[in-house]
DNA sequence: TACTACTATGTGCATGTTGAATATAGTAGT
DNA sequence: ACTACTATATTCAACATGCACATAGTAGTA
């Protein structure tokens, strides 16, 4: 699942800014739960995708506890959603192909099956 | 699409024993046209199958052209066939996931879209 | 004969993505 | 003091993939 979470990032971002620690929270129904989420990966690809002009940060301080660096989606990003969104959608029914194909019946052809009883 | 080919090239031998040449052929349905395949990838991935016990092979000569090297799936090749198939269903339904929430309207509240129209 | 195209299989190197471990730091409760 | 939770980030290693290149047989043709 190649980048799979930059996109559920985007898609988090595009109803509002939030920070890191947030987004985790967000991502579980993405099928990020704590225990399949890495921390690592997430901060890591927030600092790439702000490199890359697709978000904004700011850090909000005052209030309790460590300060949040909040990031917020750009129009550069937002059309990369759209982008992603077509990515997905190959992906997509690329999968399905191969799902179909796997409930196809074999098409192994008779003498290749004699061939194999005969071993 | 993190090791898609491998299970293509399962798929496609689960129909009977062919070698690598032969099933870049096979593989165009499922989105490797010949310009989206990498042949360094379908080789080296069926000899990563073979040292892993998955398929077996033999050398075909005798006929025209180059030798060729025909791989056949194992009984331990077809169980992980499944255990892929199972792993594609998981990667489709995260994948609908995403493109539902992308559907549906977005869920910025309203105060956040007056923070916004502010500035 | 030399050249080109097609068939056929592989290796070496570089790049990109991800995971595990670790570091740092603020706050709250016991 | 200690523990737990919040919050962000770096380093190193492993893994997957793409590009370029090497090798070799056969067939057609100029």
């Amino acid at each position: 699942m190649e980048r799979f979470m930059e996109v559920c990032l985007f898609l988090l971002l595009r109803d509002g800014p939030m920070h890191g620690y947030g987004l985790a929270e967000q991502l579980i129904p993405f099928g990020f739960a704590p225990e399949d989420l890495n921390v690592s990966t997430l901060y890591r690809t927030l600092r790439k995708m702000e490199h890359e002009g697709f978000v904004i940060s700011d850090w909000q301080e005052g209030e309790q506890g460590p300060r949040k660096r909040v990031y917020k989606i750009t129009t550069e990003g937002e059309e990369n959603l759209e982008e992603w969104i077509q990515v997905l959608q190959y992906r997509k029914a690329r999968i399905e192909k191969v799902l179909a194909v796997y409930k196809e019946p074999s098409k192994k052809s008779f003498s290749k099956v004699i061939d194999e009883v005969a071993t």
